[in-house]
RNA sequence: GGCCUGUUCGUCUAGUGGCUAGGACGCUAGGUUCUCAUCCUAGUAACAGGGGUUCGAUUCCCCUACGGGCUACCA
């Protein structure tokens, strides 16, 4: 059965490159029906951060995510650990890793390395200046293990080093970027375990992996060089490798990866930035990977049903931020007012607008089909709570009408609408009412609606008179058009 | 420097030994319209360069150029 996993270190928040690798690797396990994992490399103690594995989690699930085995968190968002290959928190695995440095060196497939990072330095500044390769020149390999043995015991500093083979070649069979071969003189022999008995991201991922029963490694594609160490390791523990599948990075304008340089890239920012998950996860599937034909809509559902990792590209692709907003606004367009409301709740609420004695519905529908993303939603609707707008009197008159014009138009729209009932006080009333009413006057439309489309919103750009009547009701409607005259 | 890798419109991409190289975003123009947005129509624009192989290459091979990744007791 596959069984894929997300395997980040928590040295930060969740990033759209990560949550791109993640959204692929779970593609891959609904695709097949198979079991989607999240594991925390925690190995660097240096650059954990707090809160880390939190937002990882929370924003997974905020994208639509579900997490089958592994860290997840609970109701109160606490941090769990589910299933039967745990723990799945890599600093919770010590022994783990202990016991299988033991049966590599026991194997002559590893040896310890006394070397200091001093030496290690000076040794990669020779290589550098001598336009040789780098990587360690193997001092340590040659001490007899029993000898080695006795020093570690007797508490020398160390650590342990797996031995690369120094002929022939390892193929790494990726499923996006096919057959990749590396020499194997040029493998360094990498560090497994740290001295501070912790073990590096290169073993901690095999004995991961392999225990915890993966059937596919999604990454990106920085770790394809190191593959073949990975291979290696298979090799000497004698276990059946994963699949690998590389993911090209995602990169800016400039082509450069991504980076908090150049604006947004945690999915927290661009939660916070009002984005849909429908839209982000849409836009971020299709960097790289498209069904073969011409659709571009799809949900999450349907990309599980549809998803190809033989489809995927081998080229970077770049973040645009414009087919991101089109896709952001297609989604909003296409919720429910019902949904929307509830979506653009805590972002009303965290600008600060006492939204209690309003109907949320009516409110975001003005900018349903309009606004990009949620922000804009309640940053264009701001003008319906005001208690009081100010205006810009040249604004208040259309075109090339003058400002006697508009103050008696104003003034004869007011009047008319003045008469008309409260209870037939809706745009599908007062649309044709009016216009009718324009026409039987003789005016032009422009004439009378622009100038109370400013006075009821101030503003140059808005939704349209009648749905601004409907929401604001007649006793706000009437007030903002008297106002309204008596700024001309 | 070494190793690995990528290159189709500005961007995301489809595509195949023979096509007017397709779609989407963006942009431009027009229509609808009180503004904005939507919607409709049209337009814009690409096979990195050079060699081969071939009757024929965007497609297969080689080289070059330009990107990117790795080259840590970080992941």
């Amino acid at each position: 059965m596959t069984k894929t996993r997300f395997a980040p270190s928590p040295t930060g928040f969740l990033h759209v490159g990560g949550l791109r690798t993640a959204l692929y690797a779970y593609l891959l396990a609904r695709k097949e029906s198979g079991i989607f994992a999240l594991r925390i490399e925690d190995t660097d103690q240096e650059r954990f951060v707090e809160g880390g594995i939190e937002n990882i989690i929370s924003s997974l699930k905020w994208a639509g995510m579900h997490i089958d085995e592994g860290v997840d968190l609970d109701e109160n968002n606490l941090i769990i650990q589910k299933g039967n290959c745990g723990p799945y928190i890599q600093s919770q695995r010590l022994e783990m890793y202990h016991t299988y440095t033991t049966q590599l060196l026991e194997q002559q497939d590893a040896y310890y390395c006394f070397c200091t990072k001093d030496r290690l330095e000076e040794v990669r500044n020779c290589q550098q200046t001598n336009k040789l390769p780098t990587g360690y020149d193997g001092r340590c390999r040659e001490i007899d293990p029993a000898e080695a043995q006795k020093r570690a015991m007797a508490g020398e500093t160390h650590v342990i080093r797996m031995k690369m083979p120094k002929t022939g070649f390892t193929a790494v069979d990726d499923l996006v970027r096919g057959h990749v071969e590396f020499k194997n003189e040029l493998i360094d022999d990498q560090v497994l375990l740290k001295a501070d008995g912790f073990p590096t991201y290169h073993l901690a991922v095999v004995v991961d992996d392999h225990f915890m029963e993966f059937t596919h490694v999604i990454r990106g594609e920085e770790w394809l060089p190191s593959t073949p160490k990975h291979i290696k390791l298979y090799e000497m523990f004698g276990w059946e490798k994963p699949k690998f599948a590389h993911l090209s990075l995602m990169v800016n304008e400039q082509k450069q990866k991504l980076s908090k340089r150049h604006g947004s890239v945690s999915v927290q920012d661009f939660v916070e930035k009002g984005y849909v998950p429908e839209a982000l996860i849409n836009f971020i599937a299709f960097l790289g990977w498209n069904p073969g034909d011409e659709r571009e809509i799809f949900s999450l559902q349907e990309l599980e049903q549809e998803f190809d990792m033989t489809k995927v590209s081998k080229a970077a692709a770049v973040f645009n931020l414009e087919k991101l907003n089109w896709y952001n606004k297609h989604y909003i367009m296409n919720l429910s007012i019902q949904e929307l409301a509830k979506r653009c709740e805590p972002f009303y609420l965290n600008s600060g607008i006492d939204i209690r004695a309003h109907d949320l519905t009516k409110i975001v529908a003005l900018e349903q089909g309009r606004a990009s993303t949620l922000v804009e939603i309640v940053e264009h609707t701001g003008f319906v709570f005001a208690e009081h707008l100010e205006y810009e009197p040249e604004l208040l008159v259309w075109k090339k009408s003058t400002a006697e014009d508009a103050k008696e138009k104003l003034s004869l729209i007011l009047e008319f609408l003045k008469n008309k009932p409260e209870g037939e006080w809706a745009k599908e009333i007062l649309e044709p009412t009016v216009i009718e009413w324009i026409a039987s006057k003789d005016f032009g439309n422009g004439d009378i609606l622009w100038p109370t489309r400013v006075a009821l919103s101030g503003l140059k750009n808005s939704p349209g008179p009648f749905e601004l009547m409907s929401v604001l009701g007649k006793e706000k409607t009437i007030r903002r058009i008297l106002t309204a005259i008596n700024y001309i």
